[in-house]
DNA sequence: CGTTTTTGCTAGCAGTGCTAGGAACGAGAT
DNA sequence: ATCTCGTTCCTAGCACTGCTAGCAAAAACG
């Protein structure tokens, strides 16, 4: 059984190797670059190997999506326990998501523009989705009102992407980012 | 100068059949299946032909967007001024952007989405592009308050651009659009 | 040490956007 | 009516993509 469980442990590994690896190439040259042949010259192993670990290149991006969940999970939790009050929770929350987006656009992307793999509005998402959604949901709670609480934080959700999306894609001005923030902000916290 | 005239009108001709056919093939079978090879079989030319109308197929996307943008221009319109008054204008205007992204999600992720060689928030922009933008911004007049206009258009824009795109990769249910788009409406109308 | 199973490589397929080169065509001149 | 010259447009090909079949090498077992 040793011998079983040491293939399985390294089985692992260079999964999260791949993962990883994946990662920092899309971090640092987008995902132009993570090419297969690439991922694998940087993993130091042939192509077909990335295959005998996922279904193919789309789903070694959700895994990577699914990451980088967990990390703006983490950011939001910070901004939103730091704040004073549920406004300023609100506001820390909206600033630290465009933060994210901004700081890591090749992460935000397989999040949330490109891998569709992945199940996200249904209990089987995957606990770093949830907790992501769940600290943008508690913290826009306070100005819930008579609205449905997830659909609520679904909207919220939806500004702050559409925000994030069209500026990068320079569709928006940059300059005028953090009042267009501030609007919706303001719409929302009341 | 008349057999120039005549080469030249031709010339306009072709690349209008160009468009026009990468936008069929576009909404009939999603971006994916136009492929150069494709397009120039559709348009009975070989591929290099597309080259001398076009830099590129981004560029030919491109135009593609900019038609696409009159034409939500147009339905933007008609929401609007057919409705009784700012509160059902707002309302009108944001379900007919909805009701456009999902009839025709290939042409609205050519202007929204995807091609990015177009100039958006300038004075260069396309008038089409400048129409579209202009039926939002019309919309929320009456709402802007001290808000710059402007500023909260862009915003407004964005909510319901994120909450289609997010709809339309599955990461929202679709079950609740209705309810997210009037949450939006109710916090940018008053 | 020999056999069997697992592992991971080389080589290749069908497709992509794009381009160089030459052939065929139409226009103007003799 | 024929010849020359430009333009137009096609054939063929490049470098690349994601992905896979089939075999060689390595590891595990008796």
């Amino acid at each position: 059984m040793s011998i079983q469980t040491r293939r399985e442990r390294e089985r692992t590994e260079r999964e999260r190797l791949i993962v990883t690896a994946a990662r920092e190439l899309a971090e640092s040259e987008g995902w132009d670059a993570v090419t297969t042949r690439r991922l694998a010259a940087e993993i130091e192993y042939s192509q077909p190997v990335l295959y005998s670990h996922f279904k193919g290149k789309d789903a070694i991006m959700a895994a990577v999506a699914v990451e980088g969940c967990a990390d703006i999970a983490a950011e939001l939790r910070a901004a939103r326990t730091a704040a004073s009050g549920p406004q300023q929770a609100l506001a820390a929350v909206g600033a630290a998501y465009a933060a994210f987006a901004e700081r890591r656009p090749a992460l935000y992307d397989a999040m949330f523009t490109l891998a569709v793999d992945l199940p996200f509005a249904t209990p089987e998402a995957p606990p770093p989705l949830k907790a992501a959604f769940g600290e943008l949901r508690e913290a826009i709670r306070p100005f819930a009102g008579d609205d449905n609480l997830e659909t609520l934080t679904e909207t919220f959700w939806s500004g702050l992407h559409g925000l994030m999306t069209l500026m990068r894609s320079s569709r928006l001005r940059r300059a005028d980012h953090d009042k267009r923030l501030a609007i919706l902000i303001s719409r929302f916290a009341r």
